[in-house]
DNA sequence: GTAGGGTTAG
């Protein structure tokens, strides 16, 4: 019954576009004459990127390489940027690009490029993209190792991750406090605190350990909410002579919220003052959010208030903040007023102020309201963020209204903004609801496309949609799953179907 | 781009 499938998801449901014109005519001038480049507008890496998403990879060199056109560093990486979310594409476009006869990628592309390979965690990719920089002599600079540990821990190979750093000078580069502190910090966002502890006590001797480095660790304890020992850490620096400052002191209060720990919280912050602390920005935002979160609704704009009179100014981040608080814990109406009245004063808002509002509009189930948001951010300069679509498309699909979903995830399909795991999770959960046959063959659609995409499904989503679409008797299109098991082998193998 | 505040559910 596919009459009733709206045509904005219909791609899910066709073959793939076939090769197409190249260009959008007029977005971009191709011409053999070097002489009469055409200039960059903004609308270029647009115009490449979805040339990228819908041209045939054979015939995608020629097009990249067409003498005349001018490649810079900056429109590479927005291409790369918008190719994000497709990692395979992005590449694809990345290596055709190195072939070209004189454009040579910058070292922030191989940057990119690295990322991305290893996020797929095609890690031989990402070292032979190391390789090529080397023989660039574009690289590798600290920066490239901080983005392969990156993605070293956070795909869950935090000794690999270490080693890599331990390896450094084996690729020209000297071992020095700022890679010590970056590895530090890539162990302790990926919350494997006691591993960089470890490390940290080895070598702060030989790398001279800082104020960064103890507020890293510090900070690292009070993210797996254990602001004891980041209080420990706090006193170990004081003990030997290194002078924290006030990141380390917002930390810590941060930490304390994190907690729920919100009287130490108080009572650290009147320290603070105590110690006559210039109390900043940041440390009032910490509480705002904290207190507010913690329930504390008017503790929270008293701190507000508290902050205007002793004439700290809010920024976004603040008021962020405060909208944030009132949607959680009082009502997305105040919410909205703050929100109005930030303009008013002059504020900006940004991508986060438009994505907690609209957030907040969709959970009290307003959701033409939150689109009206989302029309809205366009006047400040700002477009639709995947995560500003994951919302949306969550409260549509949490409402039973899956066709709307859809409608939104076509919107993202055009290009503007590829969706991302979370987009493809949500939405192939919400195939299950109606219990119905067709939506089960989208289901298995979208998570062809995410494999496509270089997204990694669970375990759990490839079965649900296994047993569904064998149940409903779409034996053949289970099947096209499973061989796409033997394609992406390597990839799926965690997946032990 | 060595560190701190503001975005994903109940």
């Amino acid at each position: 019954m596919f009459h009733r499938v709206s045509q904005s998801h219909l791609h899910l449901l066709l073959p793939l576009p076939k090769h197409r014109f190249p260009f959008p005519r007029n977005a971009i001038t191709i011409t053999d004459e070097p002489q009469q480049q055409p200039s960059l507008t903004e609308t270029d890496d647009a115009a490449i990127a979805k040339l990228v998403l819908e041209s045939d990879p054979r015939s995608l060199s020629e097009s990249l390489t067409k003498p005349g056109f001018q490649w810079t560093p900056e429109l590479v990486n927005k291409v790369l940027k918008r190719l994000w979310n497709h990692g395979p594409k992005a590449l694809q476009f990345f290596k055709h690009l190195d072939r070209h006869p004189t454009y040579i990628h910058s070292t922030s592309s191989f940057h990119h490029a690295i990322d991305i390979a290893a996020r797929m965690r095609d890690y031989n990719v990402a070292w032979a993209f190391l390789g090529r920089m080397k023989s660039l002599r574009l690289g590798p600079t600290p920066r490239t190792f901080a983005i392969i540990a990156e993605r070293y821990v956070s795909g869950g190979k935090a000794h690999r991750a270490v080693k890599v750093f331990l390896s450094m000078h084996e690729h020209g580069l000297r071992q020095d406090l700022n890679s010590f502190n970056t590895i530090l910090d890539v162990l302790c966002k990926s919350k494997r605190v006691e591993m960089a502890h470890n490390l940290f006590k080895v070598f702060r001797g030989r790398f001279k350990a800082d104020t960064v480095s103890y507020n890293i660790i510090a900070n690292g304890y009070c993210l797996i909410k254990r602001t004891p020992m980041a209080l420990q850490i706090l006193k170990e620096m004081v003990e030997r002579g290194i002078n924290p400052s006030m990141v380390t002191y917002n930390t810590l209060l941060k930490g304390y919220f994190r907690n729920n720990q919100l009287r130490e919280a108080w009572e650290f912050y009147l320290e603070m003052k105590k110690r006559k602390c210039e109390i900043d920005v940041v440390t009032y935002t910490t509480m705002i959010h904290g207190f507010g979160v913690g329930g504390e609704v008017k503790k929270s704009r008293r701190v507000f208030d508290e902050m205007v009179r002793e004439g700290v100014v809010p920024n976004v981040a603040s008021f962020n903040a405060l909208i944030q608080v009132l949607c959680k814990k009082d009502s997305v109406e105040n919410a909205v007023l703050v929100f109005e009245e930030m303009v008013r004063k002059g504020g900006v808002p940004n991508l986060i102020s438009y994505n907690v509002v609209i957030r907040g509009l969709c959970h009290v189930g307003d959701m033409e309201k939150a689109l009206k948001f989302m029309g809205r951010m366009e006047k400040h300069g700002l477009q639709p963020s995947v995560q500003t679509y994951n919302v949306v498309i969550r409260y549509f699909c949490d409402a039973g209204e899956i066709e709307k979903a859809l409608e939104m995830f076509g919107k993202m399909g055009d290009g503007s903004c590829l969706p991302n795991l979370d987009t493809y999770n949500v939405l192939i959960s919400a195939m299950f609801v109606r219990k119905k046959c067709e939506d089960l063959v989208v289901a298995g659609k979208l998570l062809i496309e995410m494999v496509d995409r270089g997204f990694l499904p669970r375990k759990f989503t490839f079965n649900r949609v296994l047993n569904g679409l064998v149940l409903t008797g779409n034996q053949d299109f289970a099947q096209e799953i499973l061989r796409m098991q033997s394609k992406y082998g390597r990839v799926l193998r965690h997946l032990k179907l």
